[in-house]
RNA sequence: CGCGGGGUGGAGCAGCCCGGUAGCUCGCCAGGCUCAUAACCUGGAGGUCAUAGGUUCAAAUCCUGUCCCCGCAACCA
């Protein structure tokens, strides 16, 4: 059996989650699922980053142990996942003892390595950054609380593999996507790569694992978090399940941790001896706020904010469906609504409703035999039975809209369908004919409904739980007639626009 | 020369890597249907693909220059 492995970053503990959290759990959340029905082996890992210096201040501005903060905060995103239906393997803390040793061992290995060095350093310290800054970046005076520091570290020697990684991108081409990211890496490795500081002094910050070679010293963030990717399936400590695992498929990332994943985390892999994960995949941005409509509302809406109103799976159907992985995308409550309203509502959630009303009506509330198809069903058939290939071979290709679009188009086939054949009138006229068109509906929707099962798995749930389908596969045929139609009230009621305007008014 | 994204019919976007009738959603106009969440279906108007050059039989698509917009530059996917 395929396996899939898909990671998330573990995400920082000093704020709450916010919407780029919440994307990229749900873009691996739906690629897992896409697996798991596709009959592939799935680990989707998440989790979270709790050492550092800003979550030792954030728990001090609360008068809080850096422990007692970050168990505080880590419910508000466990919260957040079960709300949009993430459901993860396995979500780890980096607090976690299991995490902490595995840091400790992998130290060990790239020191004994010869990896690690120790030197002194003295230059301009950004306490904001957390990091030492060069000398053009200090005297661009783009950094505050910027002094002079002199400090001991340790150093991984990153720059030794800079040549083996440029070979590495070079003959992956799927290793970094998109492909524009994977040149920006290649830009950044013309300049010589230098080493990676990656240590602290407990004297100046504690708050992190402690290296096993120097006791007064804690590891600094790469080594720490970038690790959870192979500490948690099982390196240093399950050798069948590590194996299993690892590499994992896909890294997913948003654009601001590129070089952290692609040059770090990979360098640090190239030490260990261990294989690259197969791709790594920097997202966009979602930029929020500034257009007309928001102006006019008077207020920015955070899209969060949407699911209580609308649900889980609107929201997440939504930024599927409207980002086009790579780039950026902006997020509006305009869009939101028409998003919402043509393809849920109107396509479909109507297509249920006129499919389910018409069998309610006119064949005693019970699904109908097919009876012989003709060329326009066979034509239907062919199309559904299509589906799940195409799906799959765009969403492997990280392709999720044009994945999602591809769905939503054959539900607006099967509406054309609808209208062409006219079940309503055939019922006057021709029953085996009305039979024969609402069985080819229903089935069409069941099949494209499982298709968007990853997306939007709670209503899709619901929808084949009406049709009396529940654990169907996405292939021709599986719809039994006879079975009794549930009565439902409309899946995604329009949001009806002028009422929108005067409730914000 | 800070980093990055983008300029395609009224709005939002896809297409650009791998040149060859400019596509989608929304909106608008007309018609159809009247099973359905005033939804669905058909047809139509509307674009010199920011701009100036270049390469080519052929460019939204490749190359060069110019102009403009936006995000980041405090956190952060």
């Amino acid at each position: 059996m395929p396996k899939f492995f898909v990671t998330t970053p573990i995400y920082y503990v000093n704020d709450a989650p916010h919407i780029g959290h919440a994307y990229t759990t749900i873009l691996a959340d739906v690629l897992a699922r896409f697996h798991r029905i596709a009959g592939d082996e799935v680990f989707f890992l998440t989790g979270l980053d709790e050492h550092g210096q800003k979550v030792k201040q954030a728990a001090q501005k609360r008068g809080l142990k850096p422990q007692a903060h970050c168990d505080d905060l880590a419910p508000r995103f466990l919260n957040l996942w079960q709300k949009l239906d993430i459901r993860f393997d396995d979500f780890i803390r980096t607090t976690e003892e299991r995490h902490k040793k595995i840091v400790q061992l992998v130290l060990q290995k790239v020191h004994d390595a010869g990896d690690i060095y120790v030197d002194e350093y003295e230059g301009w310290y950004s306490v904001a950054e957390e990091r030492f800054i060069s000398q053009s970046e200090y005297t661009s005076g783009q950094f505050r609380d910027v002094k002079k520091l002199k400090e001991k570290n340790y150093f991984f020697k990153m720059g030794k593999y800079q040549q083996q990684l440029i070979d590495y991108l070079e003959s992956h081409p799927d290793f970094i996507e998109p492909e524009h990211r994977k040149n920006e890496m290649l830009g950044f490795l013309r300049q010589p790569l230098s080493d990676l500081c990656i240590s602290r002094p407990k004297a100046r910050m504690d708050w992190g694992i402690e290296i096993p070679f120097d006791r007064d010293y804690v590891t600094y963030v790469w080594f720490d978090a970038l690790v959870n990717y192979i500490s948690v399936p099982g390196y240093g400590s399950d050798d069948a399940k590590f194996k299993k695992w690892w590499p994992a498929q896909v890294h997913l990332i948003g654009k601001d941790i590129l070089t952290t994943h692609s040059i770090y985390w990979t360098t640090i892999l190239f030490s260990l001896g261990l294989s690259l994960p197969k791709t790594i995949f920097a997202h966009g941005w979602w930029l929020i706020g500034q257009t007309k409509m928001s102006k006019s509302l008077g207020n920015v809406v955070n899209p969060l904010d949407l699911i209580d109103q609308y649900g889980a799976d609107a929201v997440r159907y939504y930024l599927m469906r409207e980002m086009v992985l790579g780039s950026d995308a902006n997020f509006t409550l305009d869009s939101f609504n028409k998003c919402f309203n043509s393809d849920l509502a109107n396509d479909f959630g109507n297509l249920l409703n006129r499919v389910s009303g018409l069998i309610a009506k006119n064949h005693g509330g019970r699904i109908p035999g097919a009876g012989l198809l003709t060329a326009v069903e066979e034509d239907i058939k062919k199309q559904a039975n299509a589906l799940p290939g195409k799906v799959k071979d765009l969403v492997n290709a990280f392709e999720v809209q044009e994945a999602v679009v591809a769905v939503i188009e054959f539900v607006r086939v099967l509406n054309k369908y609808m209208e062409a054949q006219a079940p309503w009138k055939l019922a006057r006229t021709d029953m085996k004919a009305a039979e024969r068109v609402l069985y080819t509906a229903a089935e069409g929707l069941r099949i494209a409904s499982i298709m968007l099962a990853p997306v939007m798995p709670q209503k899709i749930a619901t929808v084949l739980d009406i049709l009396g389908a529940v654990g169907s596969k996405p292939v021709w045929g599986q719809l039994k007639a006879g079975t009794a139609l549930k009565t439902h009230p409309p899946l995604f009621p329009r949001i009806e626009l002028d009422d929108l305007k005067k409730s914000s008014v």
